[in-house]
DNA sequence: CCGTGACTAGACCGACCGGTCTATATAGAC
DNA sequence: GTCTATATAGACCGGTCGGTCTAGTCACGG
């Protein structure tokens, strides 16, 4: 809802491609490896290919905004891949089977250094880290969201579709987890086909309602 | 399995009462709230009482050697707990539900800045820790080993009981995650309520048998 | 009463932390 | 051309990090 008249914005020429933008992926992806503490700075410039006056000048707060960027990214990226996957299955089970394996397709292909962006960082918030325990909220809470509207759709009542995906989303996380302590991304594979079971079995009673709830209070 | 003819083994004088266990007490509690990295030595030091060459002469390994002794410690008060709740329950499914009884007693009781100690540090791992990331493992893999005896007991096949156990510890942790994101529990609970219901509705076949399977893999 | 080993005590170290600052290069407006 | 805003570039800062080292304190065995 912004720049409609504005034709200009396009300085940027010294970095070849948006210096911005890889700071958020080096910055995603170091979090993810090896969390947000243990993550220097210095670390994600180098990755980043950008130096400390670029990071000051697009995220002027710091470490922490950097951060949070990189969370709503990650949060945009997880909501935009399941709901491919319930495009393509046709119902909230196999969407969160399928949002399963790609999770443990991504672990594996990462050689089991990288599990959930998100998780990662929530563990390690303390408050007074500016935006950046809200990015992590919003991230996680939006995702239960969007889950809780694939169950709900399947006809499940609202409240046991948002616990339902609560839980779905909680058994991904921690097998994410697990599976990487292991170097085996069974516990990844065991959690989708269970909580698609869950989910499965759980009694819809209209076959298909129209209507999102979609209440998306954060 | 030693130590029984040894009388001595005290001195010890200065400290009030075993400085190694402060140390391990004060590592668990901080690397709860804030991770692995983010907690300094001398915050820990602080905390437990000691000056730094208690800490080095009890952990020559240094700060890895201590978390993994914490680890170590989190995971056998972890298995206690549910050991005891199973006894309380009579079965698996019940075990599970009042365990996250208890996971949610503890986060809440925090104020939601304790989760689960061993998950925060499993995300940090990367590998050249010294012993940090064998504790790690071996706490989360024995609390499952643990559950899946409990699950294989009440009649499920091994195999299924495995499975079964790891996907309900994810639950939890994960749910933990979330819980301690959003500032209230319901994650847990719901968690708890919905892998004690998957467990209980896995067809169990023999009541009660008497072998414990254990197979203990690591 | 003097060793001797277990343990406490904390000064000290180089490395690196996140963050600030000044200087420079670039692209478009006029 | 000149001016201005955007963005790059990296030297630099005080503070803190994990870890090392030497000195001192205690309980006990001889």
């Amino acid at each position: 809802m912004a720049d409609a008249p504005e034709t200009k914005r396009r300085p940027d020429a010294p970095g070849e491609e948006g210096s911005r933008a890889r700071l958020i992926a080096a910055a995603g992806r170091l979090f993810q490896e090896k969390g947000y503490a243990a993550t220097g700075l210095n670390e994600i410039l180098t990755l980043a290919g950008a130096p400390k006056g670029s990071l000051y000048h697009h995220f002027p707060g710091g470490k922490a905004a950097l951060g949070a960027a990189a969370m709503r990214g990650a949060g945009a990226l997880l909501r935009e891949t399941l709901r491919a996957r319930r495009a393509e299955a046709g119902d909230a089970a196999g969407a969160v089977a399928a949002f399963a394996a790609d999770l443990a397709g991504w672990l594996e292909g990462s050689g089991f250094t990288r599990g959930c962006p998100v998780a990662t960082v929530a563990l390690e918030q303390t408050p007074g880290e500016g935006d950046l325990p809200d990015a992590v909220r919003g991230a996680l809470s939006r995702t239960v969201d969007l889950l809780a509207d694939m169950i709900a759709q399947d006809g499940a009542a609202p409240d046991r579709a948002r616990s339902l995906a609560s839980t779905a989303l909680a058994a991904l996380e921690g097998a994410l987890i697990l599976a990487r302590a292991k170097g085996d991304s069974a516990p990844v594979r065991a959690a989708g086909a269970d909580m698609a079971r869950l989910i499965a079995l759980e009694p819809g009673e209209r076959p298909a309602s129209l209507e999102l709830t979609s209440k998306t209070k954060f």
